[in-house]
DNA sequence: ACCTATGTTGACATCGTTGTCAGGGTGACA
DNA sequence: TGTCACCCTGACAACGATGTCAACATAGGT
């Protein structure tokens, strides 16, 4: 039982026959990767009836459904997506491009995994990529993402300018930018209200009888490490206190550069009696600092974006928690419209956040606990 | 300034002319994606000399090479990988598919990332999905990653038997299982010792003197829980404990079901003295229901696998750490060796557990503290 | 028996790229 | 001046799939 497969060439008369061995058995037929020449020859039919029946199209009697099947699955046949979409008329690859902070960070695989469960639901799969706030990471990111020609963009980003992504827009690519603005460019954004809730933290402090409340903040490259120190700052203004002497660190980006920062906070002259850290690897870093000097139950902390067991700790640690799960299902539910053809102006959609309070972010300055 | 494009037929003398407006400014060009060949009309050169171009082939003037260049830029131009493969000699997608328990586990994250940082030093993107220790989500996502023809696969496996990838092997597709191993194949694996590291954490309780140790774990569908389960009871079995009363949970997933088994546990009329969780998540219940009964200072507490945050909390809690980020360099440095012609036999790679006492694993049993 | 409508099928061009190959230009050397 | 080698270049087929279209078989209506 030998299996032939005739590949007929342009040139009239000209044909090569190659011929593969028994392709249940044979190794030779193991190694090279089924296509639907193998299927349709194995079964007996022309490769475009094996289309027919691998998408499921109609007017394909049930007899020869069946035996392109059998074929398909004597061969372990796997569907080549891409070379499909080469000729397909939608031309989608049934792909997504996922950028965040970093693939490890609690609030990015939040993220991810929402992203990731609305995409599964519709067939398509995510490459994520880390941003590691590195504008030539988001460059090359974003261009292996072209490249593979994804359907559709969610970016966190870093780089001072997304004007690159233009043409790729006027294209029709649906870009949603997660957690960070864009710059220099107009296209759909999902994130949590920054400002507004580094004020809702600071006016916590605040309430509390703080004058004395110190920033903890990240690089402000970030979009959002701007916009938080902008609503700390706000906050105090509206409450009369004076921003001059206000203590605000920025540039904290890991845990480390966070809890050497705020020793020294801790150990100068007059250190603050609370503390508004901005992010979670910052609030994590602070949080050690204070427990190193045993400051922890005496200095108020109130960190940006939710720490895991935060609630486990002692004193629990107050956040103003944003919403991961929901700004990554919005960003791909965005995607997707945008993808079934929704052509509304860009929009900026806001995702709430919340203050959790705990413990941490309700000390009393010293002297009125 | 028009651009036109002739695309000419096999039929000799049949020519159809496609034509463009100035592909910088008109709308239309704007829309379409660029090919090699607007490329090469816009440079008046080959689409070939193009493709030379373009991937830093020799044997190009460098006043083509610049035209090139220079027409590049202007239309914006991103080569399709995936056309390219089609063609070119190696096959390879630079793409790899990575399959995790979730995107959203700590020890995920740190896995996915080290796989990130090794494959992003060999060009080559991710795609990453989760398991949820769904057997059906294992299928359709090996699937998905095997129909956009990845070079390698990375998994987390929950279903019965791999032996469904064993066509794919033959084909010389790197397979590489990370965290738990294969069954019904055999391929490259990088695991945790997790009999051992089990042993370990139940070793460290029982030296200090505990006797009712209680076992809380995962599904027993999963392999690491069978073997952490294997362990536990093994090494409680050579320190002569009679294992019939000792107390055996397991089929937990989730906080709250460990929550819920441990409150319970706790409650029974002759609680045990020290747990052993087997799971970061379990570990995570486990501590909620300590808390909720104020036992947490007074019940000995080991966990399988760090947990965020695990030092600062009072007391810290005791683990056998795994290193995800070890596990998941391994194997992205298995799949790229094979990918590089490495045909050595399937080999089982053991990252070393490592015990850390932090404090809850070293509370001695009641009566004796 | 004849025509038409419908269902089934496969030949062929095509998608965007790379491998092959052959043709032409240039410079070195005899 | 002729030969040869080498560099540059582009026409063409091919990769694995789908869209188009025409051919054919079958059934139904007259």
């Amino acid at each position: 039982m030998l299996m032939c497969i005739v590949k007929s060439h342009t040139h009239i008369g000209d044909r090569i026959v190659t011929s593969l061995s028994d392709a249940t058995s044979s190794p030779d037929a193991a190694r090279s990767r089924p296509t639907m020449r193998h299927v349709a020859a194995l079964a007996g039919v022309g490769v475009k009836t094996v289309s027919r029946v691998i998408n499921g199209e109609p007017n394909v009697s049930a007899a020869t459904i069946a035996k392109v099947n059998a074929a398909a699955r004597t061969l372990d046949y796997q569907p080549d997506l891409h070379a499909g979409n080469l000729r397909r008329a939608d031309g989608r690859t049934r792909t997504l491009g996922l950028l965040v902070g970093s693939v490890d960070n609690p609030f990015a695989g939040a993220v991810h995994r929402a992203v990731e469960d609305v995409a599964l639901s519709r067939g398509v799969a995510v490459f994520a990529s880390s941003l590691d706030d590195d504008p030539d990471r988001e460059q090359e990111a974003v261009s292996a993402f072209l490249r593979r020609r994804v359907d559709g963009l969610i970016l966190t980003t870093v780089s001072g300018s997304q004007a690159y992504l233009a043409p790729e827009l006027r294209r029709g690519t649906p870009v949603v930018f997660v957690d960070r603005e864009p710059a220099g460019i107009t296209s759909d954004s999902v994130v949590s209200d920054n400002a507004d809730g580094a004020a809702l933290a600071t006016r916590h402090l605040l309430e509390r009888g703080h004058r004395r409340v110190a920033y903890l903040g990240d690089r402000h490259v970030i979009q959002t490490a701007r916009e938080r120190r902008r609503g700390f700052l706000e906050e105090l203004g509206r409450a009369g206190v004076a921003t001059r002497d206000v203590p605000v660190i920025e540039g904290l980006h890991d845990e480390e550069t966070a809890r050497l920062a705020t020793l020294e906070l801790l150990e100068s002259p007059t250190p603050p009696t609370a503390i508004f850290s901005s992010q979670n690897l910052v609030t994590i870093g602070a949080i050690r600092a204070l427990r190193q000097l045993g400051r922890h139950r005496d200095t108020a902390l109130v960190g940006f974006d939710d720490v895991p067991l935060a609630d486990l700790l002692d004193p629990g640690i107050t956040v103003v928690a944003q919403d991961p799960q929901r700004i990554g299902r919005t960003a791909a539910e965005r995607v997707f419209a945008r993808l079934d053809g929704d052509h509304e102006p860009a929009a900026r959609t806001i995702v709430p956040t919340r203050l959790i309070e705990r413990g941490s972010g309700e000390i009393l300055p010293r002297g009125e606990g």
